[in-house]
DNA sequence: TCATAAAGGTGATATATATCAATTAATCAC
DNA sequence: GTGATTAATTGATATATATCACCTTTATGA
């Protein structure tokens, strides 16, 4: 799985976290000395839920699905990932478990970084120590917006967002290459993918989105949040 | 709101969160400085949802629910705050906004304490830091759980953990006198309180928990597990 | 290029759960 | 203590959404 890196260093990376910029040279020289490069292909698993997390993940090219395995083999997408982005699991400083799992949806070039370096400077570096808690922040604020999202919205409200979560989050474009299937969304809003279905054709309908195929755009953007809006 | 200070210092408090043992002498005297007491009648909101975040919140006595405040003035009680726990929402490293708010279920003793003396110890002090990230990091895991169970299992296996969180995690006893009211519980587990009330009476009928009034004592402990675990 | 699988789509039906309406029990304020 | 609120309970009904069965289109790969 692991091969010869073809990122030079950290210090060059330009897809690399933000949080880096905190970190000596010579800390960035040693985080660079722990890290490995892998590359997977469209559907294969990078870190499986329950496995030992003993690196940080970070993605320097493509599309990843982080979920929930839950009950009866029902997942729960919980977010994509992306470049720039730490993929680490609230596991890793409580059983040194991996959360959840991580597959590719493109061909992924994936970055793993030995937890233990990761430790030891948020021990040694306190504006790195705050970058991360800030970072955890970030995740768990969305993790909390999911929860509403699911709970409290009906199907269209929940679709809606998850369609501006991709445009503005992901693709940074209100027209994109949907890497999702339509299964995959309904993992992601916890509906049946036949109600993704449905829901989407209605949007189609009323002028609010148009969808080809894999390729969505969205036409109304306005209408788009108040329906996420309202629920 | 703010009172006289009933509890001497944090350096003798037995009630104070773990990871104030990484702290100096001089940080937690310094810390100590910092703090302000206040009490709450039950009902009375100690924190509310989207107000600055500008302190850090401990009890030192009685109990408080935390919940998000979702659409249409719909709850979501994400857990129950007792003594001991840092009560620290994501908001405070994103947006120093209140996640959520907090609200008295009993009589409480609550502590303030600075955010920004809690910022500077944990650029200051590593080990405090790293105790944070564990904070946090248990945190996320529970309201993970917390998703699955909401979106994942159906009403019995729903309301069966919560029994299961509150007799293990908040009272420790398989007996106790329920703070939370059935419109509360429902807020827990995302039901009806017409629902939560149809369960429990069908747990009753099956030998399962026995529900006078307010009290609420666990008769067995496996099947409830079961009912938890299957969904 | 054809065969096979996977994804997308549609209508009919089932069902879990919310909502509504009304009653009873418990708690609170004076 | 006693009326007034609030919470708990119960049964009947409504509804959002899943499930099922099936068909069509699009990818995949030998």
């Amino acid at each position: 799985m692991f091969e010869k890196n073809t990122i030079g260093s950290c210090e060059t990376c330009t897809k690399r976290w933000k949080n880096f910029q905190y970190l000596t040279p010579k800390e960035l020289h040693y985080l660079n000395e722990h890290r490995y490069e892998a590359s997977f292909n469209t559907g294969e698993i990078i870190i499986k839920q329950g496995s030992p997390a003993s690196n940080a993940l970070f993605l320097s090219s493509g599309l990843a699905k982080v979920y929930i395995e839950g009950i009866n083999g029902k997942n729960l997408i919980m977010s994509i990932a992306k470049p720039g982005r730490l993929i680490m699991g609230p596991g890793a400083y409580v059983n040194s478990r991996h959360t959840y799992s991580v597959s590719a949806l493109s061909k992924v070039q994936a970055c793993f970084i030995s937890f233990e370096v990761f430790r030891k400077m948020v021990k040694e570096n306190g504006e790195f120590a705050e970058g991360m808690i800030t970072d955890i922040s970030i995740k768990s604020l969305r993790t909390h917006n999911r929860l509403i999202n699911i709970t409290q919205k009906k199907m269209p409200g929940k679709l809606a967002e998850i369609l501006i979560y991709l445009a503005d989050e992901i693709y940074g474009s209100d027209e994109f290459e949907m890497v999702l299937s339509r299964k995959e969304i309904g993992e992601m809003t916890n509906m049946a993918k036949e109600s993704v279905v449905r829901i989407l054709k209605d949007f189609e309908k009323s002028g609010i989105v148009l969808s080809k195929a894999s390729k969505i755009k969205i036409l109304d953007k306005d209408k788009l949040k108040l329906i996420s809006e309202r629920g």
